[in-house]
This record gives C-alpha cells, sequence and structure tokens, in this order.
DNA sequence: GCTTTCATATGATCACTATCATATGAAACG
DNA sequence: CGTTTCATATGATAGTGATCATATGAAAGC
C-alpha cells in the first residue's frame, strides 16, 4: 500500500511536462498582471494554454504557488529585457536606458508585459508567504542591478538611491495607469523621467 | 400600475438611511484598503456595519458603485488628516509635515487607514469607469495640495515636482509592504523621505 | 387609529470558483 | 507486443460571489 517500488522517473516525459508548466506559468504571469490574481481563474488559465482545469494540480499545490511562479516568471521576463537594452553600455548609460524603458507610455499601457512590482505589487503583498517572497526577490534583484550601477558612477548612498529611484519609477506607472492615456499621465511620466535621470546623476 | 401617485419624498427618514449609507461607504473603505476589492464581498461589508446583504441594492447600483464611494471616503479621510496636521503650518512646514505623515511605517503597517492610491491604485484603475474616476479626483486634489506649496517656495515647476513627489511616495508605501515589517523595509522608508526632503528643499 | 411608504431583512438564484476523484490514451519499458 | 506509467481530460463537489424578489415592521401622514 504504501511501498515504493520506484520504477525510476523518466526524463523525457518530465521534459514533456516542464514545457506545459512552463507555458501555464507564462499564460498566468501575462493574465495576472493585466486582470489581476483575483480576477484571474485557474480554468482561464488553463483553457488560454490550451489545455483544460483537470491537470491543474499536477503541476501546482494552489492558485497562490502559480501566482508565486507567476511572479518569478515576471521578473526573469524584465530582467531578460533590461540586460538585452543595456547590454554593452557604461553605468551611466545603462541608468538613463533603464529609466527610458520603464517610465514610459507603453509600460503604463501594456500592463501584461509590465513590471510585476507594480501590476500585483499591492495586492501579491496581502496574501499568503509564497507571493511576497517572490515580490521582494524580484524587487531585491532589481535595486541591486540599479545600486550597481549607481556605485559605479560614485553615488554616495547607492543602494538608498536605488530604492528610492525604484520607488519613483514604481510610483509614477502606478499614478499614469490611474490617469490613463491622458495628457496628464503623459505629463507625469515625462516629469518623472527628468527627475529619474537628474538623480542618477544624468544631465540632459 | 405604473402611475406615480408620488406623496412626495421625506425628510427625515432620508437622512437615516443617508446615515447607514455612509456607514457602509466608511466600512467598506476600510475592509477594501486592508482587504483589496475584490476580496472583500458585499455581503461582509453589509455584516460588519451590523446589517444584512438585502438592504445593499437600495443603497448602490453595484459593488463597483459602492467601491468607488469608498475610494472617495478614503481620499476625504486622508484630506482631513492631512489638514489637521499642516494646520497653520507654512509651505516648507507643510511640505515636511506631510512627506512625514505619509512615507512611515505605520502608514506601511495601516493599509486600512491608508492611502487609496496605493491600497486600490493598480487594483482600481483595471476595472469600469467610475474607481478610476474617483482615483484621478483624489489624486489631483493631493497634486494640487503639493504643488502650492511647491509654488510657494518657489519650486520652477509645482505640478511637475508634485507629481513625481506624490510617485515617490505611493511607490515607496507599495514597496515597503512588499518587503513587511523588516529592516530593509524600514530602510527604504527612511531613505526615501530624505529624498523628498531634499526635493522640496527642505535641509534637515 | 388606520393606511401607506420605505428602509432593511429573509431567502433564493445563478454564475463561477478552487479543488479533487477518476478516466483515458499515448508514450516508455520490458 | 503487452504492460505500466503518467500527463492530461472529464466530470463532480462544495463554497462563495453578486444580484434580485419578496417579506416585514416601524415610522409618516391622514
Amino acid at each position: 500500500m504504501e511501498s515504493k517500488p520506484l520504477p525510476r522517473p523518466q526524463v523525457s516525459r518530465t521534459a514533456a511536462k516542464q514545457a506545459t508548466r512552463a507555458l501555464v506559468i507564462r499564460t498566468a504571469s501575462r493574465a495576472m498582471r493585466r486582470d489581476g490574481i483575483a480576477a484571474t481563474g485557474v480554468a482561464a488559465v488553463m483553457a488560454k494554454a490550451g489545455l483544460t482545469h483537470g491537470g491543474f494540480y499536477a503541476h501546482f499545490a494552489s492558485k497562490d504557488a502559480l501566482a508565486a511562479a507567476a511572479i518569478d516568471a515576471a521578473f526573469a521576463e524584465s530582467s531578460r529585457r533590461i540586460a538585452r537594452r543595456v547590454e554593452g553600455l557604461a553605468p551611466a548609460a545603462a541608468l538613463a536606458a533603464w529609466i527610458e524603458l520603464y517610465v514610459t507610455t507603453s509600460h503604463r499601457d501594456d500592463r501584461s508585459r509590465g513590471c510585476a512590482l507594480t501590476a500585483l505589487g499591492s495586492e501579491a503583498s496581502r496574501g499568503g508567504d509564497a507571493m511576497p517572497a517572490a515580490l521582494a526577490r524580484g524587487m531585491a534583484q532589481l535595486t541591486d542591478r540599479l545600486a550597481d550601477w549607481l556605485a559605479a558612477i560614485d553615488d554616495p548612498a547607492p543602494a538608498a538611491t536605488a530604492g528610492a529611484m525604484l520607488a519613483e519609477a514604481v510610483g509614477a506607472i502606478t499614478l499614469a495607469r490611474v490617469l490613463g492615456a491622458t495628457a496628464a499621465s503623459d505629463a507625469l511620466l515625462t516629469a518623472t523621467r527628468a527627475s529619474l535621470r537628474r538623480r542618477a546623476g544624468i544631465p540632459a
């Protein structure tokens, strides 16, 4: 009954399973950032991934576990995007590039591919343990990156500056989304970009 | 059947109804800021207000309408709190007082009485029309207030600075909540206060 | 005092949700 | 080729949500 004959787990089967798992996570990551976690149903995610809801619990222990994985995936995606954008740039230029990538109307308008901190920070930090932990990991990764650049341009307190800059960027996208695609919203983003550039010691 | 004899609406009855309406809104405002809009059920709000769920639709057309009213109430509450705090202060001191009121661990830790922009900005800006409109109203009121103070201390672009400062404050609370009540979180708030003070031209 | 009005309560509906039990069908293995 | 394994599908279940229909009981008006 509880014996474990254990014929040893296969590998190629497992690989296929991991692939669909990754697909479900990617799908959920988009949907949750766009509609929120609560508003994103498990069945809807599975359907959008081309599956049915039945197999879900073979992949995840709970919806919260999926959400945590979705947050991790969102940060991984963002991280890749940043890396691609700053490749080969000097620290000051990298900071400027990050600002131009983050504080933009397209980030405001495309929630599904945006930063998990702005999209899910509020909702995810209320629930469970796994979700806030995933957010905190991604946030630390991002502030570390900013702090490295800031240290390289002789900022006196790179970690503190990085945190405050990220706060400003996150808040700007949040507020810009509140205002929608309006002139006031655009102006807020423009003002924030200027403010961040100034703080990063970038003239222009 | 469809005639309207119309004996004229009474007044004192109406006053009582408005009182319970206000109570329901206040209750919802707290609950929604703490748990989010989706996670706050209509029946739960009514129960917490000492009523049953039945009468709800005599007061509000929908849950969204309640949420919009709850957002308005949250801003009204915050506005009163700010007014009380800055009463009689000169512009620079008022700005400093606002920073000390907003970017604090107690704001981070008490979601239910905090700013609606941080608590509900993300979620409410996704849905309907009424909720984002309420948020935008409250936000405009707040940025106007900050801009007035900034103009009085000769900031060259009060509106832009006000927007960027609010963004930083909102983002800081959001990120601090992600980190929970930790040393890193406290440090982020401290760094953000310093950053905001510097921006508002306050030495200290 | 009787009747009408209306704020709130009781109770139901219907959609949808997360979660789980079981079935199926193809790949892996002997 | 037959058997086993397991990833996914089919099909419950049980709860919860918003919303609405109707009942009730007290105050308002005559």
